[in-house]
DNA sequence: GCTTGACCCTCTAGTTGCTACAGGGTGCAT
DNA sequence: ATGCACCCTGTAGCAACTAGAGGGTCAAGC
């Protein structure tokens, strides 16, 4: 099964733009290329890509995808690095899950305490204001 | 009281990198200069550097900070605006968290399936890997 | 009065992860 | 043969800074 880029486009969700981005950054090997110098793809790099794209929804970087990747293809090695390459993911997610709950609060706050009225008196103003 | 850009940066907790770029994109106006054409500062542009500062840190983006100074600057007017922004920006803040809690289910299932052994084994690995 | 060190200046380029052109070539259907 | 969808390369842009090069200034200590 052979694709051009467009195909594999769509059979991952990702834009032609962000595979040769992708290859351009060297998390895609260059691909082989048809008569008119189109790229073509098989399935490995349909697997590859499927991989890319599953780890960067789950909010890994690239440099960790990049990292994941190079840990996936060593299949005998231990897996406690993926294992800790992902709880150090995890820690990172739950902290800004911290972060934006603590802003949450102090957002809403600051919004119940508006009730209307001009400028000049808004509360919300006043709290970003000079303490 | 006059400052130089590294007391106001110290006062507010900025870089005097980033004050100088606050100026460049025009959030702050252009300070007086001293005769070594060091940047001068007084308590006008604290007020609105804290003011920025404050609103960063509530996750406002540069653009919504500068529609706030905006908004601030015109005591008459009816408040309504500023409550608009914030709530958005509340909704927005609230989006976020939502998808990351997403998130961190997922990423946690997938580390709680695995218990060690070898990449090629790795339930982590599979579950990037194609469905 | 001269040096040392901390501070300041401008300007440019880098970061992350794409996205959007501009200015072309290719491939297939009509 | 001509239109249209697709592909190519290369460059520039987004947010919000940050870091560095290559200089100038100022106060203190000797």
């Amino acid at each position: 099964m052979v694709m051009t880029i467009g195909t594999l486009g769509k059979a991952t969700g990702t834009k032609a733009e962000t595979i040769r981005y992708y290859e351009k950054i060297g998390l895609l090997p260059p691909p082989g290329r048809s008569g008119g110098n189109y790229r073509s793809y098989g399935e490995a790099e349909l697997g590859r890509l499927s991989f890319i794209r599953r780890a960067r929804q789950l909010g890994f970087s690239l440099d960790q995808v990049r990292a994941l990747l190079e840990l996936s293809e060593d299949r005998g090695r231990d897996c406690a690095t993926v294992d800790a390459l992902a709880r150090g993911h995890l820690a990172e997610v739950e902290r800004k899950i911290a972060d934006l709950t603590a802003l949450q609060r102090e957002l809403a706050a600051m919004i119940a305490s508006c009730h209307g009225g001009t400028v000049g008196s808004c509360r919300i103003i006043e709290a970003l204001g000079p303490c």
